[in-house]
DNA sequence: GCTATGACAAGGA
DNA sequence: CTCCTTGCCATAG
């Protein structure tokens, strides 16, 4: 398996029971800040075995936008519901309410290096999500 | 190694 | 708000 998808699902493991990712931010969380479209590839080569909670990663604008896959927009719906994210009919919802934001420790734990935080730090766009 | 393909993101019309 | 365009980059073939 690849160091992205190990990375992917890695990250996408550390999301906690009623909250929500962006692709964007699982993108730069593994290390690779403008992969998001990678994102959602990785998450469509799931099998059924791995333990992924796939479900809580949306896009950026509060918006369920699966397609194509083995799972549907209406499942992820579903899902999300079950933990107590209240999305619309329209698969729209506030994303900022259930947002999953890590903590210092946890982002340390990623094991990103230095030059690259301080990279980040650098541009407002992908710095929004380290805190 | 080269091209096409996206469960994306952001900005403009 | 909705569409459209451009930038993006790991894979598959």
């Amino acid at each position: 398996m690849s160091d992205f998808k190990k990375g992917v699902l890695r990250v996408v493991k550390l999301v906690p029971y009623g909250k929500v990712i962006s692709y964007g931010q699982v993108a730069l969380y593994v290390g690779i800040p403008r992969a998001a479209r990678q994102v959602g590839w990785t998450l469509n080569q799931l099998k059924e075995g791995e333990k992924v909670p796939w479900w809580r990663v949306v896009n950026n604008f509060g918006r369920i936008s699966i397609k194509g896959s083995n799972f549907s927009a209406a499942q992820q719906r579903d899902l999300l519901i079950k933990e107590g994210v209240e999305v619309s009919e329209d698969l729209t919802f506030e994303i900022d309410k259930y947002r999953f934001m890590p903590d210092k420790n946890l982002i340390k734990e990623l094991g990103l290096d230095q030059n690259y935080l301080e990279m980040i730090s650098k541009h407002i766009r992908y710095s929004k999500y380290f805190r």
